[in-house]
RNA sequence: GGGUAGGUGGCCGAGUGGCUAAAGGCGGCAGACUGUAAAUCUGUUCUCGAAAGGGUACGCUGGUUCGAAUCCAGCCCUGCCCA
């Protein structure tokens, strides 16, 4: 089971500063846990990851069903051995595929058919069948079934699938055997009467923490920032807050202002691996011409291997050649930028600080309403 | 020297009379990426112009035709085979 310890709440925002205790170690919160949808972090060693400033990472109950098998898994003696990974892992449930492969599958209310993209085969997930397969994985931290709404999606389907992922979070309680903790997913979209109610009910089931899913889907950062700022605070204020499929440092920031303990995103490593650097100065896409003859490193304020070892110009010159070591060097500074990022946001909380320092970061990153999400 | 296949936009390569400023790929340039169907996807890529539109262009020169990358003649060049 885990523990979520308060540390410190800051005196100008709803930022909090706490510590989750959980089997494979504590995790410093507001923290940022990078995704290893296939039991990897793209490109990155397990020790590369964590002297990243990784302190947690994520697995994926859909990906990992089908390769290798979750059985294979168990053999293997859980998802820390098996990945070599010995810090604590949370597993998604599929929920996001349930969103992502909206082709592929259809929503019933025992449960969601998938057709594999692999081989075309047919395959049923209920939340007794996530739950099977996430205690087989063996992550300390699991989430219970839910469907991720679409943006935009009518009322009308919000709250019917809202109910359902609320319907499917009975489910998975009760089929739940470990002491793995079992997380609520919020939902209800982009209305607040319906997030209400979905908190509302997951509170009532006792869960050891909690997420928000269904936003950053697409929508319009005053969207997401509105539900993200109205939800948070109706979280209970003794279990950890996880806010799902968010990367971006802007929204990390005010992820954290918000109250919420735990990001997780595949940003960092996917735009590493398409050739962007996330930097103190902003979005560096190193990819582009203008760093053909830049010799100096992504970020002058970065203290990641690649930034005291690498040039633009050679990054750039490895990216155009679809060199792996190229997508290896952006993760590693992508992943260092952002626990790095986390880390200066944990010492702003302890210190009331993290208004004032968001807003001399947005500026020097160079968020303007231009750089917002549409 | 003889025979034969061929010369198309930065490169490879399709195209055998008008629908061709010319498919497709590569390369170049740019954009996107947020619980990973992603080392992916999208746009763009002769030139002048904001655009409408114009100018050049399929080895070279000339010809046939209302019209030629496409047909004809000569020349130049390249690969292969034979001497």
């Amino acid at each position: 089971m885990i523990t979520y310890e308060l540390l410190h709440r800051d005196k100008n925002s709803d930022a909090r500063r706490g510590v989750i205790h959980t089997p494979h170690g504590d995790i410093q919160t507001p923290i940022f846990m990078p995704v290893g949808t296939q039991a990897t972090v793209k490109s990155m060693t397990p020790e590369e990851v964590e002297e990243n400033g990784g302190q947690i990472v994520l697995g994926n109950t859909y990906h990992l069903y089908f390769r290798p098998g979750d059985e294979l898994v168990k053999k293997a003696g859980g998802l820390h051995s098996f990945m070599n990974w010995h810090k604590p892992i949370l597993t998604d449930c599929g929920g996001f595929q349930v969103f992502s492969l909206s082709e592929l599958r259809k929503i019933h209310e025992e449960g969601v058919e998938f057709k594999s993209e692999l081989d075309g085969s047919k395959h049923f997930f209920s939340p007794e069948k996530v739950m099977e397969i996430q205690e087989n994985l063996g992550a300390d931290i699991i989430m219970s079934f839910d469907e991720c709404c679409p943006y935009p999606s009518s009322y009308e389907y919000t709250k019917d699938s809202m109910e359902r992922t609320t319907r499917w979070a009975v489910r998975c309680k009760k089929s739940h055997k470990t002491n793995q903790a079992l997380f609520g997913i919020i939902q209800g979209g982009f209305y607040k009467d319906l997030r209400d109610k979905s908190t509302q009910d997951l509170i009532d089931l006792d869960f050891p923490g909690y997420a928000i899913g269904g936003i950053s889907v697409g929508e319009p950062k005053e969207e997401f920032l509105d539900i993200l700022r109205y939800t948070t605070p109706k979280m209970p204020e003794n279990k950890p807050r996880y806010l799902m499929g968010v990367g971006s440092p802007d929204y990390l920031i005010e992820a954290a202002l918000a109250g919420i303990d735990m990001c997780d995103c595949v940003l960092p490593t996917r735009i590493a691996r398409n050739g962007t650097a996330m930097t103190s100065h902003g979005k560096v896409v190193v990819r582009n011409a203008t760093y053909e003859h830049d010799f100096t490193p992504l970020d002058d304020e970065c203290d990641c291997y690649t930034c005291k070892n690498y040039t633009k110009a050679y990054i750039r010159h490895l990216i155009k050649c679809k060199e792996i070591l190229g997508a290896r060097l952006l993760s590693i500074h992508n992943i260092k930028f952002l626990t790095n990022l986390m880390e200066r946001v944990r010492i702003e909380i302890e210190n009331d600080s993290l208004v004032e320092f968001s807003q001399n970061f947005y500026k020097k990153y160079g968020y303007t309403n231009e750089n917002r999400r549409k």
